[in-house]
DNA sequence: TGTACATCAGTGAACGCGCGTTCACTGATGTAC
DNA sequence: TGTACATCAGTGAACGCGCGTTCACTGATGTAC
């Protein structure tokens, strides 16, 4: 529908489009004129969607949060329903992101850090942090886990996470040829082996 | 000596610079020119030392690693001597390191992530994980942690003290207004429950 | 010690570029009657 | 169903800006004799 005068669904488009760009590109190389001349518009047609180019990229941000919460909970429905399968299951889907879309899960940090970033910015982190604080409670109530503040537990588990979705996500830890699957592997025993720590004693 | 026209020492002078600027300022504010400007030096003067943009930020990022590196191997010399202190300490002190400096440690991942990165940078990556290593091995030797190949271990261990710092030092994990002792001693709970799990068993 | 000269580390004008954003506009769409 | 008109979502020219980098240059420094 590019050719169309009226586009009907330019946003979505252009979120899609930055969203796609984060998988491999750059972050630094989406401009606003880029995008537009990508989707096929001119370049001030992005304006009618967005006050100005941080509102775009926020939304990228927060769409990546949306959709790191949707791959964990599927992930987490698919699991074991153990604790520490299920809680295995989402960090193994939050390192699949961070490997697919290594730039997109940085921008995402960088815009949920910044002090102006919008409240729905900032809910839709906090709903995917709440998300992995009731896997850790869940845990702890069944006993699999060590008592506690399942806060505190809670953001240690995001580290290690992250860390491992972060530094595989830049091609660290891992061969440069090695396949998709042998590195998911080595990130689960990586991920074991917290969970031992994690486990009651 | 600023007022000098031979500077003498222009190119450290950049270099440390560049390098306060990452303790706080966005990382995409930093031109050519503006680091020139603040420097007290014509906005072409620093093509005398650094081939390009490029290779400046290289240098800044391979002193960040050296620089690391050396709070690491600081921190475990004052630390007691079996392994698991040493390498809780030298954790900390990456963790130290994060929140001093979260731009500059965003910065030496990417530019290391490079595939152009130079070699130089390259080793002084190289040499900041080899000491992590043989931190492990250590302790492993001793019977303080469980056996293993100690590249794998010592790979889960950088990413979860590489979540900690990313993250704390971005401002997640913890309160606006706490306390940095307050967060490190956060962040030590964090990794005692790390290293829980790499205890022998 | 004094001078000639090569080298080195700066300067500032100039280049071309892509950027974000504004503005007046125009063509398409939907709604009221 | 047909027409008038308000609204909406585009366009493209124009703005001013800061950027990285080049170039011919010049002033300072160090060395040979």
């Amino acid at each position: 529908m590019n050719t169309a005068y009226h586009h009907g669904d330019l946003r979505a488009v252009l979120l899609a489009y930055a969203r796609e760009q984060m998988e491999h590109a750059r972050l630094d190389g989406l401009s606003m004129r880029e995008m537009a001349k990508a989707v096929g518009v001119s370049h001030t047609a992005a304006y009618r969607h967005f006050a100005d180019k941080r509102a775009l990229l926020d939304a990228v941000a927060e769409q990546g949060f949306d959709e790191l919460l949707a791959a964990s909970r599927a992930a987490v429905h698919a699991a074991p329903p153990d604790a520490r399968s299920r809680l295995k299951a989402s960090g193994l889907a939050y390192v699949g992101f961070g490997m697919a879309s290594p730039q997109l899960l940085g921008h995402m940090f960088s815009a949920i850090a910044q002090p102006q970033a919008s409240e729905a910015l900032v809910g839709a982190g906090a709903r995917l942090f709440d998300e992995l604080r009731q896997l850790v409670a869940a845990g702890q109530a069944q006993g699999a886990f060590r008592p506690g503040e399942p806060g505190e537990l809670s953001h240690a588990c995001w580290a290690m996470v992250h860390g491992l979705a972060t530094l595989l996500g830049i091609g660290m830890l891992r061969e440069p040829g090695a396949q998709h699957a042998a590195t998911m592997a080595y990130a689960e025993k990586a991920l074991e082996l917290f969970l031992d720590g994690l486990a009651r004693p």
